[in-house]
DNA sequence: TCTGGGGTCCTAGGACCC
DNA sequence: TCTGGGGTCCTAGGACCC
């Protein structure tokens, strides 16, 4: 059966959703930063044709930034997780065969659809009239050809934010004017070595031999190329493995250099860790805590480090993996360095009905250590207070630079906007 | 002065098995 | 002097995604 897959991708979501309450900034240059006001992770349309690149740190563009009088924004999580929650369930309304892709895109399994055009439309005006988000939507035999229908619904103002590549001749239209870094799979070290043997538009790689792509670059590259012909590699996926690592990482405002302070962050990130990792309903059997000094730095000394361990028996019990996130930090700390960046990952996770119990431990202290995580997660989550454990930090002076943050306006009482 | 925070998948190479 | 052939599992590192 032929297959077709819809992507609907928000235009410049971050800055959609900041100037949903602010619609005075409607044609106003816009940009979003990164965790710390570090990067720039969202660019206006205005900003893109000012040609400001995505990712670029703000420093190195604070001339322009001013001259121009660029509104800019800290990152809100809360206020763009919610609105893409929105946005989720409006296009729910179309299909229910929906694979939630990113926080600001989606795949719809479309396959036997009929006027596929209008549709598409429909979903745009829905999702602008119901949430205020501008979408673009790309539809396609493949999801790899989807990603490039969409690129060109936002490229090409003409196509009226829908671009349908049904039909292979307007797929190869398209392939030729896309240059090759544009196709979904191909980073910038591909797009290097494409260049040097004189692929540069996604036509080009469409048309290479698959077994010298998989003999050159991997059976990722194939795929990508077969995808771009038209036949279905990847899978739709309207129902994700669960997750088979988490991480809670933060650089951090300013440099850390005493021990006791970078301990208590690396406290406080495997706490938030385990937090998620009881949200997954998962038990972790390995962590790791990673510490280092800023890459950027020159004149202070580097140094980088991490350690892994594994726990007696796979658990979810914040004390446990605090009792050895600690050890481990202790292995790696070293005085006289300025610390930038630290971390907790979690990972080899099993689910708890799969769990070997260690053989000296009674199942009731297993049901009681549940009912206690339990209890701290809801009054966490409550909004009624915090409680933590010994060596958090829960005031997080340490934190992230957030100089231009804007109010959760959605999901709390006191920043619901005036009217 | 100032450079994000999550994730995934694949491959190569080493250790080890019989 | 001659030194097999078939596997598995694990890890580190590199590429990619948003």
């Amino acid at each position: 059966m032929n297959r077709t897959f819809a992507l609907v991708d928000c235009n410049n979501f971050y800055c959609s959703c900041e100037r949903l309450f602010r619609p005075e900034l409607k044609n106003v240059p816009v940009v979003v930063l990164s965790n710390n006001d570090g990067c720039i992770v969202a660019r206006s349309q205005e900003v893109k044709d000012l040609g400001i690149k995505m990712a670029i740190p703000l420093f190195k563009v604070m001339d322009l930034i001013k001259k121009h009088q660029v509104q800019v924004f800290s990152s809100n999580y809360t206020l763009y997780g919610d609105i893409s929650a929105r946005v989720m369930q409006a296009l729910e309304e179309f299909t229910p065969n929906l694979e939630v892709y990113s926080i600001d895109e989606a795949f719809l399994d479309l396959s036997g659809f009929s006027d596929l055009e209008e549709y598409a439309k429909k979903i745009r005006s829905t999702i602008y009239q119901h949430v205020g988000v501008p979408v673009c939507v790309g539809i396609a035999p493949t999801k790899t050809l989807a990603k490039l229908a969409n690129y060109g619904a936002k490229k090409f103002k003409l196509t009226g934010g829908v671009v349908d590549l049904s039909d292979p001749e307007r797929q190869k239209k398209l392939l030729a004017i896309t240059p090759v870094s544009e196709v979904w799979g191909v980073g910038r070290k591909h797009t290097e070595n494409l260049k040097k043997i004189g692929i540069t538009t996604a036509l080009k790689l469409a048309q290479m031999d698959t077994r010298q792509i998989r003999r050159h670059y991997s059976v990722v590259m194939e795929r990508t190329v077969r995808e771009l012909n038209g036949e279905t590699c990847i899978e739709f996926d309207d129902s994700p493995e669960p997750k088979q690592q988490i991480m809670c990482s933060r650089s951090f405002g300013e440099r850390i250099t005493d021990y006791s302070t970078l301990r208590e962050t690396v406290c406080e990130f495997a706490a938030r860790a385990a937090e998620k990792l009881r949200g997954e309903d998962q038990l972790a059997h390995v962590v790791n805590v990673f510490i280092r000094t800023s890459p950027f730095a020159k004149h202070d000394p580097n140094y980088s480090n991490s350690a892994t361990g594994k726990l007696i028996q796979p658990s979810s019990d914040t004390r446990n993996i605090l009792a050895l996130a600690t050890k481990l930090f202790d292995s790696i700390w070293m005085d006289g360095y300025c610390y930038a960046k630290a971390g907790v990952m979690l990972g080899d996770f099993c689910s708890p009905d799969q769990v070997q119990f260690d053989l000296f431990t009674p199942k009731a202290a297993e049901a009681h250590r549940d009912k206690l995580m339990q209890a701290v997660d809801t009054i966490n989550h409550s909004g009624q207070g915090q409680i933590w454990f010994g060596g958090q930090r829960p005031e997080k002076d340490w934190f992230m630079k957030q100089a231009h943050l804007s109010p959760a306006y959605t999901t709390r009482w006191d920043s619901l906007p005036l009217v």
